[in-house]
DNA sequence: ATATTTTTTTAGATACGCCTAAAAATTATG
DNA sequence: CATAATTTTTAGGCGTATCTAAAAAAATAT
């Protein structure tokens, strides 16, 4: 059974790697779990040992099927729990991501089912990011970044694609939330910020922000 | 703050010095958390310099003032947490312990007050055990232990004093549960035994399984 | 292609929480 | 009350997870 903190690396290789699952380099997990390189290094020595993440010296990891399997099982039980504290709580979505980060390590396989079910099977958690099902398999998505809308197309907010409160609490300043629907009325070349419409107020917003917002073009 | 180790050393001295909250012995405390005396000595040498128990060398331990508060909210999470185990996710009243143990550990004190909340602030945990209210204050009882009633007197079992799952389903088993009504039809002074009549049927329990279930006089 | 910079690993240390084995203190017994 | 039995503590060790500092490897630049 893996310890907390190794399920925590797990999880930062998971989310470094991407949807293509690609190498993650030692420095990049030390800057997403905010700790020192030579910690890692240690760490996924033994995560390879234990047959999670395959390993070879100077050229990053990637986790294997087994490794993959519990990485993606802890996102489901961090969102089913974000679920729960939003709908049945009455948390902000801004404020549940460092509950959940303690509650996915809870151990019970019947606990998670059980939660599930109470929750209605919800295929998306508060930002809109994906629940993986029981058996591991992301609902279908066919959402980009709002910063890849073309000029004067129309766009539907689907997910954020980052927990700090910082960013979200931003987003409800700008009446930006899930459900929100977004017209792009100007690509400002020179750096790339977007000018968009939102309940026919016009607002501007960073390349870095628009980054971080999924939409599915309407 | 505590760590979970911490936690659940608080817990087990709580548990173990009772409503006098009189002094523990190390051996006590080993026996309860399953492990050995030594590694007691250990964690009771830290646990005193960080001033949450009364420790002299050999003479067993109390909690402190700040060791009590912390000791009655980790009940007071523990027993919600088993509240919405059984209420709202359908456990059985013997499957929930091992999961309220680690759900015990999350901190969060704006989770607490909104499960608690969401709950509908209850008095009681699915065992008919007491939940301590923000403050600390536990709800009052006048209940007494099964085995102290008199002869051909009637009781209500308001709760049970034992968590484990077998115990639980053996009472399950003598159609005993919260609410349920028990009359003394003997008491057998050879061993201590109890005749009693639940729903019309004669039961036989021995003074173990009395002395852990707690009944208000009728 | 060699030197410099950056990344990664190793070496050695620390705190935590546990262990076994042995010593010390306390309690029980003849 | 002295000796035996029990309880508790200490001493020393181990695994986990972290750190700093130094060494090694890889990437970049001149």
């Amino acid at each position: 059974m893996p310890s907390q903190a190794e399920e925590n690396y797990l999880k930062a290789i998971f989310k470094l790697s991407g949807k293509e699952q690609s190498s993650v380099s030692t420095n990049a997990i030390a800057e997403e779990l905010q700790t020192k390189a030579s910690s890692v290094s240690d760490m996924v020595k033994k995560l390879s040992d234990k047959d999670l993440i395959n390993y070879v010296k100077y050229q990053g990891v990637s986790l294997t099927k087994k490794g993959l399997s519990l990485a993606v099982h802890i996102v489901r039980k961090h969102r089913l729990w974000e679920v729960f504290l939003v709908n049945h709580l009455n948390f902000k979505w801004d404020e549940v991501h460092g509950i959940a980060e303690q509650l996915e390590h809870i151990k019970s396989p019947e606990l998670v089912a059980r939660l599930d079910a109470f929750l209605e099977y919800p295929n998306y958690d508060p930002h809109g990011d994906p629940i993986p099902n029981a058996k591991g398999e992301f609902p279908k998505s066919t959402a980009i970044p709002l910063s890849e809308l073309t000029l004067s197309s129309k766009g539907k907010v689907v997910a954020v694609e980052m927990d700090e409160p910082s960013f979200l609490k931003y987003l409800d300043k700008l009446n930006i939330s899930i459900g929100t629907q977004v017209a792009v009325l100007e690509l400002n070349d020179f750096d790339n910020s977007i000018d968009i419409k939102i309940d026919n107020v016009q607002r501007h917003i960073s390349l870095d922000v628009a980054k971080n917002i999924l939409v599915n073009v309407l």
